[in-house]
DNA sequence: GATTTGGTCAAGCGAGGTTGACTTATTTGG
DNA sequence: CCAAATAAGTCAACCTCGCTTGACCAAATC
């Protein structure tokens, strides 16, 4: 028993996984805890993997979105439905299709974008300030080869 | 509109911890994805939190853990409920109080659980093939560091 | 004109919780 | 020493979130 319990905690301190885990969980943490905006307007994470699908310049259409996220165009709708009430998206109708609309960002959705990374900086330079600037750096590096990796 | 463009994405590709979180949840899926057991024995991220938490010798009371974890007793029951179908868990009566029972491991829990973290090990082999020795060891020291910071 | 496609409305489901009422056992204070 | 308060756990009902399927309408395409 005892012998298990020690088996058990070596295995958890030495796994690299698991480290990542939890540190992915505290800094989320940290991240949505410290972030200055009403709770009515804090998008959640579902919004979140909307962002990176939506065409800056010419907004994508709901039947897109849902094809590249793999989920039903009903989901995107409610989805889109949330950011439009936040005033973060909105929907526009479709100059080269008539049934089709758009989803685009509002002026007010992409300052809350940059304003969202620039909180998600704030947090990283105090992470820098406490590991060292190596050491973040040396992070960064790893996590990407990892990310490239794992959506390869 | 482009120049927005290029600052989102600059933004996106400079922060470490939306590659942290990236990284941990596409691990994640893979981790539990990969596992070799059927779907009724597949115990779900609600479940791993509970792990960490139970006294691997004497067990844990239900309250203790619904208190560790910040919700409602019923909700761990519920969870409790789901790992003793799996046999991975049990409930026995606690000796020093009538009233509660201890959440303990069965011996296949146990087993279970080191199956897991061997699975872990698995993966994290592969990824070190696939990103380098020293790219896995450097993020494991990162991941350390960050993580002291963040526990403090 | 028939079929396909973009989007919406409505209902519902599983995961992961919640609150409230209750039973049983323990602890505490007069 | 015993009644009252407290604590452990269960049962049942219900909620939100993130999705689903099915039915439908309107515009586009064949």
């Amino acid at each position: 028993m005892r012998d298990f319990g020690r088996k058990l905690e070596a295995a958890k301190r030495a796994s690299t996984a698991q480290l990542l885990f939890k540190c992915a969980r505290l800094l989320n943490e940290r991240a949505i805890a410290t972030l200055p905006v009403a709770d009515e307007t804090r998008p959640r994470a579902a919004h979140m993997a909307l962002f990176p699908h939506v065409d800056l310049e010419h907004g994508t259409r709901l039947t897109t979105l849902a094809d590249k996220l793999g989920v039903s165009k009903q989901a995107v709708a409610q989805l889109v439905d949330d950011l439009e009430a936040m005033g973060v998206m909105a929907r526009v109708p479709d100059p080269d299709d008539g049934r089709a609309k758009r989803v685009v960002f509002t002026d007010k959705g992409r300052a809350a974008m940059l304003d969202g990374l620039a909180h998600l900086r704030d947090i990283e330079k105090d992470l820098t300030r406490a590991v060292g600037r190596e050491t973040m750096a040396s992070l960064h590096e790893a996590l990407l080869a990892l990310h490239d990796h794992l959506t390869a």
